[in-house]
DNA sequence: GATGAATGAGGCTTCATTCAT
DNA sequence: TATGAATGAAGCCTCATTCAT
């Protein structure tokens, strides 16, 4: 492990918070130990953070975030049901991949202390929005809240990673069915 | 012949837990506050609870069970609809009515520290699990693992109730739809 | 374990007392673990001894009196070297019967929290010191206090226990030889 | 670039570790008083060790080595006589002018919490076990194994200070005498 | 007398944060 | 800016002792 050159510092302490919080759990990440795994002294991680807490927020912002940057071929111009299918499988494809990631998201999230201040959707989540307000349009859905809708689509594609990671026998089940199961829900066909 | 260890207190340790944990969380809720919200001495809560992680598993498994205990009048005679229904129904009651119990079963859940040696499913847990066989019997839906289908209705509770409990103005909608969704997922109609 | 009749309870007590601290240390022995293993309650304890710092000066007592009692077929007649002999002999057999004894004893000894307030000498301290007076009479050695050879007698069994606890194929080269030296320095043959 | 980690600060912790357990006993020698009289905060201690037992182990480490390090003009070509009896002055020089030091070695031995991975002997030690050898060569006395005949040493020494320590009047006589005894009990004569 | 729950003062240790170097 | 020693407030837990039953 290099240490990191002096600017990319900042990334490397979000990233070591990630993999230790990914592994002992929020509770087990003493600034000491990311620091320690970030390769700089303890004291620096304060200089890119002001408290632990700033590091814990900052590092939910990223990865709340990130996911949207990895769509790069996302297909504007099919219809919703192609495009939620396809961050769907996205976003299975990175809880694969990157387990700790939505982990700790989970973590971050349940953790009650994220400030939260009506940070603007993602792309991915707007999105998801757009797709499932296209969706349900026209049908008594419509009544229900986009964010409500949001959450329904967030929710099952945790659940299925979560599920997928547990038995991953049944990875190719739940990836076809689970979304049918949405889909069926907001559209009813 | 001595003062007999106190059911009361017992209880009355997890009732401060319960407390403690969904105004700070499960980071912010020493025994010691713990103990002071129960109206005992520090020390007691240990004798009682040997540690504080011991603690926290049977809040885990009093909050998991406790639920079943209310649905006095579940419709056994119904038809899956109609029982599916009832439950969903109970937990959005629970929800509006005690907020922290699910919080705090969240974050548990979340914390990675639970014991979980495969517990018996509740009978709320069990009757989801039918109801969900029985509606998507005769469906490609059916090869889908019935563990997978209860994780989702209890995805799509949770999420409905933190929405209610964030926009109480939904509350008729999303208890409705949201139930619709979830149907319609099962049964395509 | 059968519990013990109540009138035996103050020697359970102190049995276990031993027992415990000759397994784990004196700072490993708990009032707790102490009247467990006496079979009684952890209260009752206290009706026993007033304090734990009372039931370890009585422990120190017994043990330190208590291997006065097996001394039955003393050699009253007999010289001072016999006498002495005797008893290096059946202190060597008790270190080899029961090493737990002379550990706790010496814990307590070193703990500094003994009373000690000029205890009568035991019967076999007596008989030691008359033996080392009689051995060194004539020669310069009768210039040292007698209790002081007394510690140097003492001392020199307590390590012969040790080392042949330690070594017990040595046992008989140090039982005799050890016992040898012991002569030889006090009357130089 | 830090504060460096001062060697000073270790050493007054062994120190004020020395102090203590010299007045109160181990069992009353919390770290909270160790770092009281160290100087430094609670916290501190455990930079410099790991844990109390650790402070505890080197603290015995040192007194077990240190007093090697006060033999300046050993007298190497002397014979075996000579260079016990220097030993001999030298731990009941230290004894007078340290009493703690050798009452807190002997408190540490009896904790049975060293780790004691058969270290390297002392210079002190190792000469002592010379000059028995050579002493006892060519009698029965040869046949003792030599770690035994250091034990006795030992022994002596510690009850020779002890006694002094509590009868200072005795010095003299005990310094003498006592070496004498020792000798003739290794030599015969 | 016997019981064991209750107490609360400490004990050891961790940790976010500060600050001398 | 980087470092890591220093800090001291908690945190969890143990334990001698008391006291209601």
């Amino acid at each position: 492990m290099a240490r990191p050159r002096s600017g990319d510092k900042h990334k490397a302490i979000l990233d070591a918070a990630l993999r230790i919080c990914a592994e002992r759990g929020i509770a087990g990440a003493p600034t000491s130990a990311i620091s320690k795994a970030a390769g700089i002294a303890e004291g620096s991680l304060f200089t890119y953070f002001k408290t632990k807490n700033d590091l814990l927020n900052e590092l939910y912002e990223v990865l709340r975030t990130e996911f949207s940057r990895h769509l790069p071929d996302f297909p504007h111009g099919a219809d919703a049901r192609a495009r939620l299918r396809y961050i769907w499988d996205r976003i299975l494809d990175l809880g694969a991949a990157h387990p700790e990631q939505l982990t700790v998201l989970a973590q971050l999230r349940a953790s009650g202390k994220m400030v939260n201040d009506n940070r603007a959707p993602t792309f991915a989540l707007a999105e998801v929005m757009r797709a499932a307000i296209e969706l349900t349009a026209g049908s008594e859905l419509s009544d229900l809240p986009a964010e409500y809708l949001v959450l329904m689509v967030r929710a099952q594609t945790e659940i299925t990673i979560e599920y997928i990671n547990a038995h991953p026998e049944s990875a190719a089940v739940c990836r076809a069915l689970g979304f049918q199961i949405l889909l069926k829900g907001l559209t009813g066909s």
